[in-house]
DNA sequence: GCCAACGTTGGC
DNA sequence: GCCAACGTTGGC
């Protein structure tokens, strides 16, 4: 799940947000702003319980930055009918809502950070991340993971420091 | 700031 | 339903 860590300015508001800004969260985050019906569906598979990486994009060092959880599913993106709200649509309906949100809490940073090139180089044809949905459509917002992808870069993660709460 | 790789819109 | 024109994303 993609976010941007640098201040970027859409309809009057700063969307910059970071690892550190929901680390500091106290209450469940939620992912809004999807406007993407790919990206969407991803947000309406999403359990409870599972976990997702948190990707820092449209800044520097672009890369996969630490994991969160998912800790409500989805329910209406209702920043969609705000007009002053960042990602506004003014097609989507209040009774008939086109957009969703997952609830997300923070859990954890890694010590090194995967970047966007080691990505594109373990994606490569034959490569551990070939079929990655993120490297096959760089443009998603909200990309599927695998189960032996999410192991995959766990592995990696650990093999450099690994994890920080 | 540029632009490739998409996604969306709307005329026909 | 096709597709040209336009808009957006996000790396560089």
């Amino acid at each position: 799940m993609k976010a941007e860590p640098e201040t970027r300015f859409e309809n009057g508001t700063d969307v910059k947000f970071s690892i550190d800004d929901l680390k500091s969260r106290t209450e469940p985050e939620p992912w809004d702003g999807i406007r993407n019906y790919v990206a969407r569906n991803n947000l309406r598979s999403m359990k409870k319980g599972e976990l997702a990486f948190f990707y820092h994009s449209n800044c520097k060092e672009p890369g996969i930055v630490g994991t969160m959880e998912i800790v409500q599913e989805h329910s209406p993106d209702l920043s969609a009918h705000n007009s002053k709200a960042p990602y506004y649509d003014p097609k989507s309906k209040p009774d008939d809502p086109k957009w969703s949100v997952v609830h997300v809490r923070y859990r954890s940073k890694f010590v090194q950070q995967i970047g966007l090139q080691e990505l594109k180089a373990m994606g490569k044809p034959g490569s551990p991340l070939e079929n990655m949905q993120m490297l096959k459509q760089s443009r998603l917002s909200v990309s599927r993971v695998s189960p032996s992808e999410w192991e995959y870069l766990m592995g990696v993660v650990k093999e450099r420091g690994g994890e920080t709460e």
